[in-house]
RNA sequence: GCGUUCGUAGCUCAACGGAUAGAGCAACUGCCUUCUAAGCAGUAGGUUGCAGGUUCGAGUCCUGCCGAACGCGCCA
């Protein structure tokens, strides 16, 4: 039961049937059913006349007097009203709020569940940070919004894969098996303090590496200490992925995030052969070529297009511009620039081998791909798209299966100011110490507190402040109110009735259904009701629109709702939930606080976030 | 220079193309004999960066400026 979808549902038809509108169903796609403004005296608010109106040739408010004729019919609707432009406001009856506390009473964690007729199977790809080194910050809120995304549309009847794609390959992975090994053969050094400083130029200096060195050591003895990197490239870069990716894997876990053991190797990719068997059907249709880069354009930049140009120079003396590349074509598909595939020295390259993950991600059967993506890979985001549309031509894939969400950069602040973020210094705050300082719940919650695009400022501060400018702890409050109130009650009833009264609640959820709803006529309390009817609907928008971010601020509206019904009882003794002189009222009372308190649970957990009985 | 994203109250931010643009913080005024006041109610605060356009209707879409962040490698 999903009261505003049902009225939705039922309004279309309703309009459908209507011979002399001679209006279909494509017609009432837009028709929304949303809370109406809290200046009118209403709950629901619909703008369908305003949608209907030009296929339907007629004025608004002349058409949304008929609307409203099919409206009235409806038995959840007590009465609605015309306005203004043709907005019809709605009161919902009795009967609907009966519904409403009914079925989350009934459904409990099911509550806003949605059943597709056909469960589309989705691929969503998150965090895959290099195994570089530990997380921090910057992944952690993609990391959130993949796994809060990913447990919404399972809500909401997709079949999801939760994927993170290990680029355990190429000249990253190369440095950080060189950086590893430096430090290795330090931990043998006699003065290895004084060395410690003299980091070479280029490698992965953080201190997290020393203690993989140790690991390495303790393992290994000496073995490695020669010079000769042909012997030992291979097996520390490979210790280095599996250290590395251990500790990525237990940072996440400590976060909640659960991969399922779903890390798909980009070495294990290119071992399998599909990378160059996409290569030779990209070039057999004649959208891969040998062809000649370029030099780099950035001019904004100018001291790091001179950097990039000296590392060239640095690692071979061909002369660059000559050199024949193999190039997809991605200019045809709307990229700017044409990409290459693979190098002249027989090189795979990063973009070549997200492609065929991306292809094969389509093979194992995903009907959609969404990727979290950092800001910095804006571009990456536009490359790819025009890849796909490539293998779109070439036959390989359907077409825009991929949605990209990207995620903008996190400030962490301290007392109202930006923390100094130095990677050189070691000095950054990886995400085992940011859960270990604020919280795991508190991580999450607020990551989410904005929409994606959207920069982010992080402040460890607010993070552990128990007030109203801490979004966790004013939900979860709310969350423990419920809770302490049914409590209560339950207690009072124990003692009425003299102990040791076999059947064990007479406030079970069951029993709270039965309750009469008619005693819930305050306006606090409707509204409160009305936020509850609405709460399938938010899921339904984050799920269209891929935006976790409205259940986060549709779970503080409902908090507040509950918060300010809460407060009614501080003025007026007779609007508390327990009101010992009306058994009735108290009963529907309970019974609108469990169900507030069943969503309140249930936005939690798609959050991840604990739902406590108690604030301590 | 090119691309992406952002620009809304003093601050931090909401608002599937909808109504009189909403919250929190900070400021001011009220509410505890309590089911948790870690909360609530109220006052004040706005030319949605600027200029055009699209339409019944624009903070939202389009164009051009201004400002900010990120990216622009044959790294990942």
């Amino acid at each position: 039961m999903n009261l505003v979808e049902t009225i939705r549902e039922n309004l279309i038809a309703g309009i459908i049937a209507d011979k002399s509108l001679n209006l279909a169903r494509e017609d009432c796609e837009r028709i929304s059913l949303d809370a109406a403004p809290s200046n009118f005296n209403n709950d629901l608010a619909t703008n369908a006349a305003l949608i209907l109106a030009q296929s339907a040739k007629q004025a608004p408010l002349k058409l949304g007097e008929r609307i409203q004729a099919i409206l009235q019919k409806n038995p959840y609707i007590d009465n609605c009203s015309l306005v203004k432009p043709g907005f019809i406001n709605i009161e919902i009856s009795l009967n609907a709020r009966l519904a409403v506390l009914v079925a989350i009473l009934q459904q409990k964690h099911k509550y806003g569940c949605q059943k597709l007729a056909q469960k589309k199977i989705v691929n969503i790809e998150f965090v895959s940070a290099n195994p570089t080194g530990p997380l921090h910050i910057g992944h952690t809120r993609g990391a959130v919004v993949g796994d809060v995304l990913a447990n919404i549309l399972e809500k909401r009847g997709y079949k999801v894969l939760r994927e993170y794609y290990v680029n355990d390959r190429g000249e990253q992975m190369s440095l950080l098996a060189k950086s590893l090994h430096w430090r290795y053969c330090q931990l043998f050094e006699k003065k290895a303090a004084e060395k410690n400083n003299a980091i070479p130029q280029g490698f992965y200096p953080g201190d997290y590496l020393i203690v993989c060195a140790q690991a390495l050591k303790a393992r290994d003895g000496e073995k490695w200490l020669q010079k000769n990197s042909e012997v030992w490239s291979k097996p520390i870069l490979e210790f280095a992925r599996a250290y590395m990716m251990q500790q990525i894997s237990n940072d996440l876990q400590k976060l909640g995030v659960d991969f399922r053991g779903n890390f798909v190797s980009e070495n294990a990719l290119l071992q399998s052969g599909k990378i160059e068997n996409l290569i030779k059907i990209l070039q057999q249709k004649g959208v891969a070529k040998l062809g000649r880069m370029p030099p780099p354009k950035a001019a904004r930049g100018k001291e790091k297009t001179q950097e990039i140009q000296k590392t060239k120079q640095n690692a071979t003396n061909a002369n660059e511009a000559e050199r024949e590349h193999l190039l997809l074509q991605t200019k045809r598909f709307g990229d700017n620039e044409n990409r290459v595939l693979r190098t002249a020295d027989d090189k795979i390259t990063y973009f070549t081998s997200d492609i065929a993950y991306h292809v094969d991600k389509i093979k194992r059967g995903a009907e959609l791909l969404i990727d979290i993506f950092g800001a910095d890979h804006s571009g990456h985001a536009q490359r790819l798209q025009a890849a796909l549309l490539a293998c779109h031509y070439s036959n390989e894939v359907p077409a825009h299966t991929l949605k990209v969400v990207s995620c903008q950069i996190v400030r962490l602040m301290e007392s109202g100011k930006p923390m100094k973020m130095s990677k050189r210094g070691g000095a950054f705050l990886d995400l085992n110490t940011l859960i270990d300082r604020v919280g795991k719940d508190a991580v999450r919650f607020l990551m989410l507190t904005r929409k994606s695009d959207a920069p982010l400022d992080f402040d460890l501060d607010a993070a552990v402040a128990k007030s109203h400018d801490n979004p966790v702890f004013y939900v979860q409050y709310a969350h423990a109110r419920c809770h302490s109130v049914l409590k209560m009650a339950q207690k009072t009833q124990q003692e009425q009735k003299g102990g040791d009264e076999i059947k064990s609640n007479a406030y079970s959820d069951d029993s709270l259904a039965q309750a009469d709803f008619s005693k819930l006529e305050q306006k606090t309390e409707r509204a409160l009701i009305r936020d509850l009817a609405l709460f399938p609907r938010t899921l339904g928008n984050a799920t269209k629109n891929l935006e976790p971010h409205r259940l986060v601020f549709a779970l503080i509206a409902l908090a507040a709702a509950l918060h300010a019904w809460w407060n009614e009882g501080n003025k007026d003794r007779s609007r508390r939930i327990i009101y010992s002189e009306d058994e009735a009222t108290t009963r529907a009372r309970l019974a609108l606080v469990r169900a507030a308190q069943i969503v309140l649970a249930i936005g939690l957990q798609i959050c991840g976030v604990d739902a406590p009985n108690e604030m301590n």
